[in-house]
DNA sequence: TTTAGGG
DNA sequence: CCCTAAA
């Protein structure tokens, strides 16, 4: 495997990246993420700018860290400076701007070519590329879609927030010797200092944290890539030339800072992609229905709970359309299923919290929104509805405007020690972040509204900026930058909501929306609940999550005039060439791949042997099941032997067939 | 990509 | 149906 060559040198302890022999499928995986990577090179520009913006916040805001930083920084932004232009301008502004779009993609190139050229890369062991890469990309992919979102600002905003957290530097996926690695090569390679362990790079939590996030949106990424290469060329364009190059680039590049926004491309291939998906498309329905399978099932993974959360923010459609301003603004409001007449819970709009990343010891976050504390509120049942909405109105308004304080949930549970460090509270792993939350609540002193719960008393983060709390003083410029920062409307901002909470699917929703929130939601669920996906903050996602949500093809049970093709073929073909039962009898139900016909015939089988009082689902004629059956057993027997040879006729029943072939009627 | 099987 | 290993 091409992996494989050079990894004994791993230059500075890279153990990390070898990749074991692993079983064929981790392998591909793997090598799926690399192609995706390649896609992210132009992000350079972006991960450079980011790096450097960091290392300046880092330095100015960020006393807690390290000391050393500022050296670094200046190393750094000349390091920077080469594939980007950006001296002494401010990240943000440049480098952010120009990430976002295609034009960072021509200097990325540039950028990394010259890097390319400069540092001698060349040492690097594929293998860590790869590995590197493999991250790299998934941290690329997120940021990128922060950016993309229009919720980069926000995000990166908060990611800077120093918090000043023990967070231990390695994630259980990483080692830190993988970390050091990273570091030393960034060192020596190309001598940019400015990244410290101390300060801004934050590897590992963010990137742990992200794979699972981001997954999908990866492999969707990765998938469209690959194939879409063999297809054309279009997305080749945001490629580097030379991808090795370029991931060395990248690495270089990536380590430093890790948590950008390369994902630009990324995002337009997946999403904005017009380009892309068409290309899927043409492939028959084989590939294109995988691929769609794969991104929704990923995808899935990670949005599952957020079902939860979206689905306290809307009520109406027009919530739904509603960027997350709305719902901080507590703008959806909730007809209350309760039964007292007047009363009205409202609970709000669908919090998120999270992408967090963190470098050695920092965590970073990124909120995608708040959840509005319950608010209660009594209306005159002759009261119009009008009013009702303007009580509503009233109540969140008078609860964002008087005084909120910001609970932090883990797992659900409300973390009240104000005084631990997060990573005595458990918030600097991964799983940690996964499962972070933030709420915001009515300050207990100024509560308009009547409060919600007793039972938060949460404990508040120092960030007590209604909504969108804790943003730091670094990410200023970055706002300047774009415009929305983070009350924007982001439209691809559904993802990051998701991406804050994913889980697992199964993962309670608990977790996230804990206490209050949570219950109250539910009770107001009860009522209409509109579709989790309508109710998603953010439009443009909606769509996608939709079909993201598919996860699983829907199953479509065979109708007994299916079987009964299936079985002609299978009589007429034998068993073991689906495609060409596919072909012959299936061609035009693209839902019904070779595999599902092979699938198909397999439970075919398994019923006609079983009792009918254990079958189950519309019934089969058994005629058809005897079918099954001999035409399986007179396939068995003849196997690959004359494919070519046409068996139309029926096989016996006991699926003895005759020994040439010619089935007895 | 397709086939074959296990899950 | 999904997922993989193999081919």
């Amino acid at each position: 495997m091409k992996l494989k060559k050079g990894l004994d040198h791993g230059l500075n302890g890279f153990h990390v990246a070898t990749i074991p022999k692993a079983p064929r499928s981790n392998r591909r995986r793997a090598q799926l993420k690399k192609t995706d990577e390649d896609s992210e090179i132009c992000a350079f520009d972006l991960l450079a700018s980011l790096a450097r913006k960091l290392l300046q916040e880092s330095e100015s805001s960020s006393a807690s860290s390290n000391a050393s930083g500022n050296d670094h920084t200046a190393s750094g932004k000349d390091a920077v400076k080469d594939g980007c232009q950006f001296q002494d301008k401010p990240l943000k502004t440049d480098c952010l701007e120009q990430g976002s779009c295609e034009g960072s993609v021509v200097i990325s190139q540039s950028a990394s070519q010259n890097c390319d050229q400069k540092c001698s890369l060349n040492e690097f062991p594929l293998a860590e590329d790869d590995d590197i890469l493999e991250r790299t990309s998934k941290v690329i992919d997120s940021g990128f879609s922060g950016n993309v979102g229009g919720d980069a600002i926000y995000k990166s905003n908060i990611v800077n927030a120093n918090i000043p957290s023990k967070v231990e530097g390695g994630s259980p996926d990483f080692g830190e010797s993988f970390y050091n690695g990273m570091e030393n090569v960034l060192e020596q390679q190309l001598e940019t200092k400015g990244m410290e362990k101390g300060g801004t790079v934050f590897l590992i939590p963010f990137i742990t944290r992200h794979r699972n996030a981001n997954k999908l949106g990866v492999r969707d990424d990765d998938d469209n890539l690959s194939r879409t290469n063999k297809i054309s060329n279009k997305l080749k364009v945001y490629r580097p030339v030379t991808r090795i190059r370029d991931r060395r680039i990248r690495k270089l590049l990536t380590s430093k800072y890790w948590k950008t926004a390369p994902k630009l491309k990324d995002f337009e291939l997946s999403r904005a992609d017009g380009g892309v998906k068409p290309l899927h498309r043409k492939r028959k329905p084989y590939n294109s229905e995988r691929c769609q399978r794969d991104a929704l099932h990923k995808r899935r993974k990670f949005y599952g709970h957020n079902s939860l959360d979206t689905f306290d923010g809307g009520f109406s459609s027009e919530s739904v359309t509603n960027s997350p301003e709305k719902g901080r603004n507590g703008d959806k409001r909730r007809l209350p299923p309760m039964s007292h007449g007047a009363s009205v819970v409202i609970s709000s709009v669908a919090g998120h919290q999270t992408s967090l990343l963190s470098k050695d010891s920092n965590v970073k976050f990124s909120i995608k929104s708040f959840k509005v504390p319950e608010i209660f509120v009594e209306v005159s049942e002759t009261a119009t509805v009008g009013s009702l909405k303007r009580t509503v109105m009233d109540a969140v308004t008078a609860i964002l405007g008087g005084g909120l304080r910001v609970g932090v949930l883990l797992h659900g549970k409300k973390i009240r020690d104000d005084n631990r460090t997060l990573s005595q509270t458990g918030i600097s792993s991964e799983d940690s972040l996964d499962t972070l939350g933030f709420t915001l609540e009515p300050s207990p002193v100024q509560g308009p509204p009547p409060l919600c719960s007793a039972e938060d008393p949460p404990l508040s983060l120092p960030c007590d900026t209604p909504q969108l709390a804790p943003r730091s003083p670094l990410t200023p410029a970055l706002d300047s930058a774009i415009p929305n920062a983070l009350p924007d409307p982001r439209p691809p901002t559904s993802e990051e909501n998701h991406v804050e909470s994913n889980h697992e699917p199964m993962t309670p929703h608990t977790d996230l929306l804990p206490d209050t929130s949570l219950s109250d939601s539910r009770a107001i669920v009860a009522v209409p609940p509109i579709k989790v996906e309508a109710l998603a903050v953010v439009p443009v996602n909606n769509k996608i999550r939709r079909t993201d949500i598919a996860q699983r093809r829907t199953r479509r049970p065979f109708s007994v005039s299916e079987v009964e093709a299936l079985v002609q073929a299978v009589e007429e073909l034998g068993t073991g060439r689906w495609r060409d039962v596919k072909l012959r009898s299936f061609e035009d139900a693209d839902h019904r791949t070779y595999v599902d016909l092979k699938d198909k015939w397999k439970t075919l089988v398994h019923t006609a042997r079983i009792a009918p009082q254990q079958r189950r689902g519309e019934p089969v004629p058994q005629e058809l099941l005897d079918r099954v059956l001999a035409a399986h057993a007179y396939w068995s027997q003849h196997q690959a032997k004359q494919q070519g040879k046409h068996h139309p006729g029926i096989l016996k029943i006991d699926g003895q067939a005759e020994e040439d072939g010619v089935p007895a009627i």
